[in-house]
DNA sequence: TTCCAGGCGTATC
DNA sequence: GATACGCATGGA
């Protein structure tokens, strides 16, 4: 069956192509093919949301959360355009919507993403998940059986040991990224910045992306271009508890016009 | 050829 | 706590 997802309005193309997923890709101007956990599936762009294809009933909660259906990006942008730098921001990318991914894609994607390009980082992780037995991400499993030398042959570059490291401490239970879901912010980052490799940045974009904490507000090369220039005294006031939907914003915008 | 990319670990002060 | 440097890789 096919399922509308009314959720207002959302750009794909945007909402795909702003650097927090990378397995996303256009099989037309309207329809996006992508792999999330075990999961294929193809979406349609539609004026008040998204259709998704050949849904099977039972899988249908587990896209409205990937979408955030519950969330209302109207009182997002309202709020943000109290802030001039962020209402224009936000202006740029209508329809621009951070995604509820899988913990444990996001964490391994962006300990890949960094010092890197974001074409080099999709084709890595489409290399990686081409390891994988079904096509969906590789596992703790498989990244330890390919090992640092494997991990190198498909273009990891130094961050073998890091995605190794992840692995391992996924694998034995040392992460427990379930548990990590249900902590605040502070003593979730402080979990995940135990893996070698996962510093500031990368533990923020995990817990952005992949656990949805939206006060967290990742620190990359670009947004620090921002904030030296727009932000010099900190973050408006109007962010609060959503740092993390407004850096998106400013990501999209400072990297794309002009 | 050099510079850069959704940075991090390590050494040093 | 702050700063400097090396690190794999490939496109610009």
């Amino acid at each position: 069956m096919d399922y509308f997802i009314n959720c207002g309005f959302i750009d794909l193309n945007t909402t795909f192509n702003c650097g927090q997923c990378f397995r996303w890709s256009a099989l037309s101007d309207t329809l996006y093919g992508g792999v999330c956990g075990k999961k294929y599936i193809e979406v349609k762009q539609e004026k008040t949301g998204l259709t998704l294809l050949n849904i099977k009933k039972e899988d249908i909660p587990y896209w409205e959360n990937y979408f955030c259906a519950d969330e209302d990006y109207s009182t997002f942008v309202e709020r943000f355009s109290e802030d001039s730098v962020l209402k224009e921001a936000c202006a740029y990318a209508p329809g621009l919507r951070v995604l509820r991914q899988d913990a444990y894609e996001t964490l391994m994607s962006f300990i890949i993403s960094q010092n890197n390009n974001i074409g080099r980082i999709r084709g890595i992780i489409k290399r990686l998940c081409a390891k994988s037995e079904d096509g969906s991400f590789a596992s703790p499993e498989d990244i330890i059986g390919l090992g640092e030398v494997g991990l190198k042959s498909i273009g990891a570059g130094y961050r073998a040991k890091y995605l190794t490291d992840a692995a391992k401490k996924v694998h034995s239970g040392e992460i427990n990224l379930d548990k990590i879901q249900k902590m605040d912010y502070n003593v979730a980052k402080g979990e995940l910045l135990k893996i070698v490799g996962v510093g500031e940045k990368v533990a923020d974009c995990v817990l952005l992306f992949g656990f949805h904490k939206t006060e967290a507000f990742p620190k990359d090369v670009w947004i620090k271009r921002v904030l030296v220039k727009y932000y010099p005294d900190g973050l408006p006031d109007c962010t609060k508890g959503y740092e993390g939907i407004a850096q998106q914003f400013l990501f999209h915008y400072i990297r794309n016009s002009k």
